[in-house]
DNA sequence: CTCGGTTTTCAAAGCGCTTTGGATGCCGGC
DNA sequence: GCCGGCATCCAAAGCGCTTTGAAAACCGAG
């Protein structure tokens, strides 16, 4: 069923038609009845292709997977985020696509993404320092949004990010009043902008607090469970171990848990450990206590409000650059207490 | 740059130059290279919704997200299952497109996706039982695959799917043969087709050796960390308690491990656990030596075939009904041991 | 040279929609 | 009775591509 067919059946116009069904004023709200109630009866749904043809919009934003960062993994941060986007996209009639590209061509899948006139903004995710996409996004004039910054970029964008230097200074800060001087951070790869910031946070409290920071105990790589746990276990070995861990991850701080476990050592009491947590669906901190004490900050409300700022971008593509910091907050579980006592 | 800039650009018609660029034999080897050359220097790239016009296919596969399978969550699952569809789908050129639609729409969901010509074929995940979609799909005559199957459907589909059954049965008898009596049984929700056949597995191996199972040690639910710790928890507390623990995924695993550390209790050593492994990426059930005994199946692989099966179908949509098992590999790790002594 | 058969190219129609620029009919005001 | 203004509706062009049917160019055989 297709307009012809159904202009046909209506004995009106396509022209007509088009206009009952998109709400045009020049069309009386009786034959606009008419039209819709024929509409539904004959299920007819616009062909969008058809629709984008004509209009010049696609009504589809793209993401860019990387089929490779680094191990071809997927971080499950991906899931919430892009469940928090796509709610609003469906709230404003857009769709989301997905394309796939390694490593070496993302540049080249988004834009094809847009000058094949598939989707009508892209969001960028897992910036990196430095971050050429973004160069190449804002050269394209295609209208995007980061999830995160990047560090050293110097044309304008729109980004929603969390403020990572901030919270890991606060949870570092954390520790120290604790007690704790031999903190150890167990950070997300070297080249990501966020775990950049993080550091920056966490040695700046160390600077505050005249800690000077040991090398040892600093550790980048994707966060996985499993890498967690090695480097924890690893450090555990150490001639002077870390009496408090600060992870960027609650799957890595699953992983840090079950070598401490490994260990003998309690959680809070021998060793304490501080994760961010992005708010999972499936991974909650606990249920009313949490598990973990956290850094914490949703990334599917994040998704929503990277949907929205985008969304609005589109829309007033000449409007001055939008820019979103969120505060995370620190929810104090039972994996942190005072540092053990070694003498 | 579109296909009349090209084309005059070039001196020729349109015509040529689509043909050319995909590749037809009418056209001289000469001009072929002319033309390629000349599409490349200009970065001109076919605009895909006139060429879903015209040729009547979009190349974009879709994929319908729940926005609430009960609370709003998105299953980490989901991440690698994409990741390994999204991958062949580039390999063939297609594009993989999301929609949202909230529970009592999504049927709805699925028929506009497709009847606005969006997408050329979809993919169904997470069937239940007498899953209503997928005679709706059938009717529609969208070329579809199930990801899993759906009991008590009686038209046929193409459906990709591990032995849910097998797994849990063969998992269930391992537990028996370690001296096991008490399995508690810690499953997804009950709806969900998979869940009803891991019971089967379960309950099958109970009777083949003539244990009687026990409703206190079935739970069903959404499979996140909260809920095994908080099932586990509870059924600790039983006058009775299991021996053994049996849960339906990794996630739920570690909060079983949890609530078991929580009770001074040794995994392996004083319960038993298995779990069903997906294989994520970012959950890997250990590095050398596996965490868990556990059922194992890369849910990775599972999209990269039901991918395959769905391009082989929207290729020839009257081939006779493809149909995929893939059997559960049983590792063992060191979450299982002998039934401990309780006298 | 001519002619049938290839090879190479092209003009034009069509995919299903939106949108521009009328056309039509109806109204009250002069 | 005529006319401007308004409310409705419509024909046709156009979005950028593919594809059909036909024309042009070229070839060697006769």
């Amino acid at each position: 069923m297709n307009l012809k067919q159904l202009s046909h059946i209506l004995d009106l116009s396509p022209t007509t038609v088009s206009r009952a069904l998109n709400g045009y004023p020049e069309v009386s709200e009786e034959t606009r009845l008419r039209v819709q109630a024929a509409a539904a009866k004959h299920g007819y749904r616009p062909n969008a292709r058809a629709k984008g043809l004509a209009t010049g919009r696609s009504m589809v934003i793209g993401h860019v997977i990387p089929s490779s960062s680094r191990h071809e993994m997927v971080n499950p941060i991906f899931g919430d985020f892009v469940a928090g986007a796509v709610k609003k996209y469906a709230e404003h009639g857009y769709d989301m696509m997905f394309t796939n590209a390694d490593d070496t061509s993302i540049e080249d899948a988004y834009r094809s993404l847009f000058q094949r006139g598939a989707v009508d903004g892209v969001v960028l995710q897992g910036p990196k320092v430095n971050e050429p996409r973004i160069e190449v996004l804002n050269r394209m004039q295609v209208p995007f949004i980061v999830h995160g910054r990047s560090t050293g970029v110097s044309v304008p964008y729109d980004w929603i990010d969390v403020n990572n230097k901030s919270s890991f200074l606060r949870a570092t800060r954390f520790l120290i009043d604790l007690g704790h001087r031999r903190i150890a951070l167990i950070n997300g790869l070297e080249d990501m902008d966020f775990a950049q910031r993080r550091r920056d946070g966490y040695l700046e409290a160390l600077k505050q607090a005249g800690v000077s920071p040991d090398p040892a105990l600093m550790r980048s790589a994707e966060m996985t469970e499993v890498y967690g746990h090695h480097e924890t276990r690893d450090m555990l070995r150490l001639d002077d171990p870390p009496t408090a861990i600060l992870t960027s991850s609650m799957i890595s701080a699953i992983g840090v848990r079950r070598a401490l476990d490994e260990a003998g050592l309690k959680m809070g009491r021998d060793v304490s450990v501080i994760a961010h947590d992005d708010d999972l669906s499936y991974l909650k901190n606990g249920q009313d206590v949490p598990i973990f004490t956290a850094t914490r900050s949703s990334v599917r409300h994040a998704g929503e409000l990277a949907a929205e700022m985008l969304i609005e971008r589109i829309r007033a593509p000449h409007d001055p650059v939008k820019t979103r910091l969120l505060e995370a907050e620190l929810v104090v579980g039972g994996s942190t207490g005072p540092a053990p006592n070694r003498f």
